[in-house]
Parts: C-alpha cells; structure tokens; sequence
RNA sequence: GGUCUCGUAGUAUAACGGUUAGUACAUCGGGUUUUCAUCCCGACAACGCGGGUUCGACUCCCGCCGAGAUCACCA
C-alpha cells in the first residue's frame, strides 16, 4: 500500500513553529516511501477566514522544501482541495448517513441546546447531546444542522504515537456533521476528504486525540476501513506548559526566514524536537530526515520550543553549507541581509567578506551589524580605542608610536595578502616589543571601530591596501 | 467534574531488567598570537513520590502526586 499524508491546515493566519511540525512529518513520511503528500485548504468556517492567508501557508511550504503532490497550485485527481469548494461532496455523503438512519436534522435552537447543557452542568452529570435529541425530527434541508446519530459503544484502535487506546461509550455523542450555513464541520469533512483522497495516514496534533472515537463511529457508519492514526504532541511554549501558540508569542515561520534563519535549520531543528533516530547525529539534511523518520520514534510527550538551540542549529548550517558547498552557495542565502552600503560594492568583494566573516554569524542578519565597516568608513571613536582594556594599559606616545610603526612597515609591504600581513604583524610584535593583546588590539580597532572583527590580517586583506592604510593615518591624526 | 494522555539534568533526548544513567543545547571554567565567534578540553546537572514483582528496576504492575488535552453549528 502506498502511504499517502496530508497537511490540512485552515487559512486563519500565517503557520507558526508550534504548528509546523504537522506538516513535516507528514512530509517525511510520504517522501520516504514514494507515497504522496496532500495540501487540502480547510476553509469551512467562513467566520474564521483570513484573506491571504491560503499564500502564507503555501509559502511557508516552499520555503522549508516541503513541497506537496495534490492540492492548491498543483492541483491534482481529487482537485478542489478547498472544502469550501466541495460542499456538494459533503451534503452526498451526508444523505449516505440519512437514509442509512445515522443522521438527523436538529432544528433545536441553540438557547434550548445551552439549558440542557446548564441543566447537566447543575446536576453534575455530563452533557450528552444524544440524551436530547429531538423526538420528530424534521426533513433535512438548508439552514438546519445535520447531526450525526451515535451509537453509544466502547472503542478501541491504535494510535502509531501514543499506543492502543480504548475508550467507553460515555465519549459518543451526536456530533454536528453539517452546520446551518450548510458548510460541514472538521469532524465531518476530514473523514470524507482523507477517505475520497485515499489518505493513509492522519497524522494531527493530540487535542483530536478525545474526538477520535467519534470519528471511528464515522468511518464505521460510512462504511469506510480506518486509516492509520498518529498523534503528535504539542510543541510547548518557552515558558509554562502550554502549548505553543499565538498568544504565546509563537512567531510565524517565515519570521525567522526574515530573520537570518536558514530553512535548512528550520526543518532541522523542528524535525528533531520530539523525534530522533536513537542515534547521537544533530545535525540532518532534508534527504537524512527523510531516510531517517520513523513513526515509532516520535515522542509521546510535549516538547518545550528552545530558540537557542534553533540558532545553535543555524550556525551549524551556516558553517556547513559554506564549508561543503562554497562561498558561494552561503553567499547566494545572503541576499537582503547586507548592509545598505554594500550594493556600491561587486559580488566578489562581499563574498570575501562573508568568506572571513560566515563562522561568526548567529543568522543571516547578523551580517548587516557585522560588516558594516568593510562597505563604509567607519566613525573614528577615539574612546573605544583608548578605553579597550588592552589599549587602555599603553600611554599616548606608545600608541602614537606603535600606529607610526604599523603605518611604516605596511606601507613597505610588498604583497598585500593574508600571509605577508600575517608575517608583517609577526615583525612588528618582535620589533615593538608588544604583547599581541596590546599591538593588534590597537590595529584592529583602528581600522573598524567595530567592537569585534575577523582576525587581523584577513581584515586588513580584505579591506585594501589603500582603506587599511587610510584609516590607520586617519586615527593617528586623530589622537 | 467526566474521558484520555504524558512525567530522565534548566531544555531536547539516549538507555527498554544488570551502564560510573550516554549525548546535544544552555550555564560555568580552561586552551588556540587581539576582540567576537568557530574549534578543542573540562565542570556542574536528571530517572516526580510511594508501594509491589524480581537476585536485580529508569525500564514491568498498582496507587498517589504533578502537568496537559478534550468535552463548540472552531478547526
């Protein structure tokens, strides 16, 4: 059997990292047995809709390289993949269930719904909609809710995360099925979706864990064979122990593509917060997760979101996609993240700064603070110099001295490179008689009046004979 | 309240009857000719509690405690 997945999310609002990893598994799941991946647009409640929200999702798709086989854009042979749009699907089922007696209309009207709740709620006893139902039901028709018809029976099933389950009648209840807009509710539409799209497995957060017997009671009445059912814990907030969302702060996926993220780590590490391998790898790329994943190994229980471990993870990438893939391949990532002033510059140039910059970068964006100096002069700020902790310990005359000297044995220099300035900076500690700390503390701030740079002679490479050599006469001058 | 789920260091996890309870992030300390970072070395730090079963339990069973989910014409 070809594993067939989905992700179905509903077009509310951008997708966050607490929701995400609904989609990932699913993904990795598909792909690693050449099954296939739904996107299916759950946009039954009008009410809810936001506009633009549908592109959000697909774009958080695409940017994380989880790309999907049937749905929006690509379409595909159970196309529309709106619920919106497949109302007429729904209602056919729905009759199915009518005339099989399993469905009925409730023109009850909710205030009267509310007391029996209230009435349950005084008398301590739980509220049980099957325990209300209406004695004459009228004909089905539009503007009145359709209600499944339950059948109080105990369950049991397997769940590929949390194990076999087994639950007694008490959680069967006449659940909507189609609302009086004529729309159908999840609980409704999914079933009929995942069964005409031939989905395989429904893989879904843990909150539909309480309303899977329901669902059960559904297929069974509908005649449908059970899919397989896997529950994935809850990404739970930095602090407390809820679960991850919104109001939490949750930020949006793409937040952190804006923010110097790499989708690589992204998926990394979303992938890995509540599933492993059993091995000790940290770091995976998206073919590794794909071999890799298993259903058995996902965690059972919630898992706390960690920023810090996400940009850990993120300069992993960084360095390894430099370090395996060139400059280049990290340069081509780098776009928008450069500091203004660097567009006067050609791609050759800031690839050699990114090349002596790439292992001290958290994120992407740390690049536009970090760099600054080498596509703008930087203010002079005699302070910073003279109040660094290794300055601070020369008098004036040794720094203008030890400036003087730098200036003299630079400008001798014969080839202006990594080596030759290294070996310079060699000969100028010998010859003053300074400690590294001392000496290169005075050089390196005087030609970036930044508060931490690349080393020494790589900078200076990079910067120019002629800007080195500038800036150091320009800071003497300036004492 | 009913039903269901979960419980190893601060965090994410490994170990599935026998280990000094492993690893990673974080934290702290040290090293690599300046800084910041990388990299390397080291330190701190955990089986929620109580009963069983067993020669032996983080691992199996029971109870308790703690945390969460769900009880919508939302998904």
């Amino acid at each position: 059997m070809d594993i067939v997945t989905r992700f179905a999310p509903s077009p509310t609002g951008y997708i966050h990292i607490g929701n995400v990893r609904s989609a990932i598994y699913p993904y990795l799941l598909a792909r690693q047995s050449n099954g296939k991946m739904i996107l299916r647009i759950e946009d039954t409640d009008r009410a809810r809709y936001v506009e633009g929200a549908t592109e959000l999702i697909e774009d958080t798709l695409k940017w994380l390289g989880l790309d999907w086989d049937e749905g929006p854009i690509v379409g595909g042979p159970h196309a529309p993949y709106f619920q919106s749009e497949r109302k007429e699907i729904y209602h056919e089922w729905a009759r199915k269930l009518i005339n099989s007696g399993r469905a009925y209309a409730d023109p009850t009207p909710p205030e009267q719904i509310e007391e029996y709740r209230k009435k349950c709620n005084e008398e301590k006893i739980p509220f049980l909609y099957r325990n209300f139902r209406p004695e004459n039901p009228p004909e089905w028709q539009p503007g009145i809710p359709l209600r499944f018809k339950a059948e109080p029976k105990e369950y049991s099933w397997h769940d590929e995360v949390m194990g076999d389950m087994h639950t007694g009648p008490e959680v069967l209840d006449d659940i909507i099925l189609i609302k009086k807009d004529g729309y159908p509710t999840y609980n409704f539409a999914h079933i009929v979706d995942d069964a005409e799209m031939g989905v395989t497995h429904v893989m879904r957060g843990v909150e539909y864990l309480s309303s899977t017997p329901n669902y059960l009671a559904l297929y069974e009445a509908l005649g449908l064979s059970r899919p397989k059912l896997v529950s994935l814990p809850h990404i739970l907030a930095p602090q407390g122990n809820k679960k991850l969302g919104k109001r939490d702060g949750a930020k949006s996926v793409t937040e952190y593509r804006d923010d110097g993220v790499l989708p690589e780590a992204m998926l990394n590490y979303l992938a890995c917060l509540g599933w492993n391998d059993g091995t000790e790898q940290e770091i995976y790329t998206k073919e590794e997760l794909i071999s890799h994943f298993s259903l058995n190994r996902i965690q059972n229980s919630g898992a706390r979101y960690d920023e810090t471990k996400l940009l850990w993870v993120n300069g992993q990438w960084l360095r390894r996609i430099f370090d395996e893939q060139g400059a280049r391949a990290l340069y081509e990532r780098t776009d928008g993240f450069w500091p203004e002033t660097a567009a006067n510059y050609d791609d050759e140039y800031r690839i050699k700064v990114l090349s002596i910059i790439y292992d001290r970068l958290k994120t992407l964006s740390d690049l536009s603070s970090m760099t600054s100096y080498f596509f703008s002069e930087p203010t002079t700020d005699i302070d910073m110099l003279v109040n660094n902790k290794f300055v601070k310990k020369l008098s004036e005359s040794e720094l203008e001295d030890l400036l003087k000297k730098t200036i003299a044995k630079l400008t001798s220099l014969q080839n202006w490179d990594a080596n030759s300035l290294q070996d310079a900076l060699n000969e100028l500690l010998t010859e003053t008689g300074k400690k590294p700390a001392e000496l290169f503390s005075v050089i390196r701030i005087a030609i970036s009046f930044a508060p931490f740079s690349p080393a020494l002679n790589l900078t200076m490479e990079v910067l120019g004979r002629e800007k080195t050599l500038a800036r150091l006469n320009s800071t003497a001058r300036t004492i």
